[in-house]
DNA sequence: ATTAATTTTTAGACAAGACTAAAAATTAAT
DNA sequence: ATTAATTTTTAGTCTTGTCTAAAAATTAAT
């Protein structure tokens, strides 16, 4: 059985993983965690004593395939119970994340799958991330496209934003910008890569920064 | 800001006092804590520092008015997900103590308020418990008589039963006893104290323990 | 009213998870 | 190829919540 802190690291090392190389360092896993890389040490060798990680001194660690299903599994349930929070509960896209990062440790798998059910199977979460099924299983085809990769005049629909700030969430929210919304290029700005884009009626300037956060298909 | 032990602390002082008295002692808590008193002492400090229970040493402890609030977020919490897991998620009543166990420890107002208002303002919990309002306000009369006092053909509603084992839920499932159920007192055997009852159309016999655990209106 | 039995608290220890400060290993730089 | 800078680990400490064993207080019994 896993505690709280276990699964927490489990996940920030699958996230570390997918975004930047199989193996994490140590560094980055306590910058992460905002916690302090001694703690992670410690943490590690606990993790590799369980099998969930392979850890090599002064070299960094790797998820097992043990490591990566419970990883996965805990991702479920937080990507589940976001859906529920905003789908049943009619909590706004910035507000979910702290619940779920709580509920994500409730343990019955028994939950878990009556939940995915209640839900209607959903296979992707309020932010257009892939929702695991129960083997762990998943495609990740929403989240491939970025706005910014856009050429002049494209038409699209959004389909997923990158995990964000509250405040970023915000700023969403204030453009309407949800998914399942339809945009069009209008303009690109070479001197700083920006976009003016037309939704919801209306036309607005993305940054490149927020730009390259959302993305479409 | 509370740890899920002391909470778990809070919850098993509120239910002590209100079932045997006001003031509870360390061994009778250690007991429904499955611990040690000398682990209990310790707790009560912590939690009479924190203001929530007056504690006087080898006399034993109370709750606090701050501690009863606290206590009572906790069990509305609990039985709110208790009514959710039965009504929206089709589990059984044995089945959703454990659970519910564990979301009681969820900390977001909102999001139990946002509950709460998704079920309807339940008044009970599918126990029959009583469950508290956003300001802890409850009303217990669907409690309050048992099936063991009722006489020679009295015909009853079952609105509630006592918090018991999974093998005694197992036993009220099988008997298709469930609240809403109607009951008429057959017979009364005074040499055991066990009463014949007519429910679902079929005649059982119920032990004294099992009809002081029922309760009907 | 002492003694005996019970209850409760103290003292000291342990595991989990975190921290700081110092040491060791690795990587980068001259 | 040494030295310097960075990264990572070790060693020792702290807090929370638990435990055991022993001491102290309370209650019961003769």
């Amino acid at each position: 059985m896993l505690t709280q802190s276990e699964e927490n690291y489990l996940k920030a090392i699958f996230s570390l993983s997918e975004h930047y190389s199989e193996i994490v360092s140590t560094n980055l896993l306590a910058e992460k965690m905002k916690t302090k890389p001694s703690s992670v040490t410690d943490m590690l060798r606990k993790l590799a004593d369980k099998s969930l990680v392979s850890y090599l001194k002064y070299q960094g660690c790797e998820l097992t395939e043990k490591g990566k299903e419970s990883a996965l599994q805990i991702i479920r349930k937080h990507r589940l119970w976001e859906v529920f929070l905003v789908e049943k509960l009619n909590f706004g896209w910035e507000e979910v994340h702290d619940i779920a990062e709580q509920l994500e440790h409730i343990k019955s798998s028994k939950l878990t799958d009556r939940l995915d059910e209640f839900l209607h199977f959903p296979k992707v979460d309020p932010h257009g991330d892939p929702i695991p099924d129960c083997n762990g299983k998943y495609s990740n085809d929403q989240k491939n496209k970025k706005l910014s990769s856009l050429s002049l005049n494209d038409e699209v629909m959004i389909t997923g934003v990158e995990d964000g700030s509250a405040e970023f969430f915000q700023f969403l929210k204030h453009c309407k910008i949800e998914l399942g919304t339809k945009v069009k290029i209008v303009a690109k700005y070479n001197f700083d890569q920006s976009v003016l884009i037309f939704i919801n009626e209306q036309e607005i300037v993305l940054s490149e920064l927020v730009s390259q956060k959302i993305y479409v298909q």
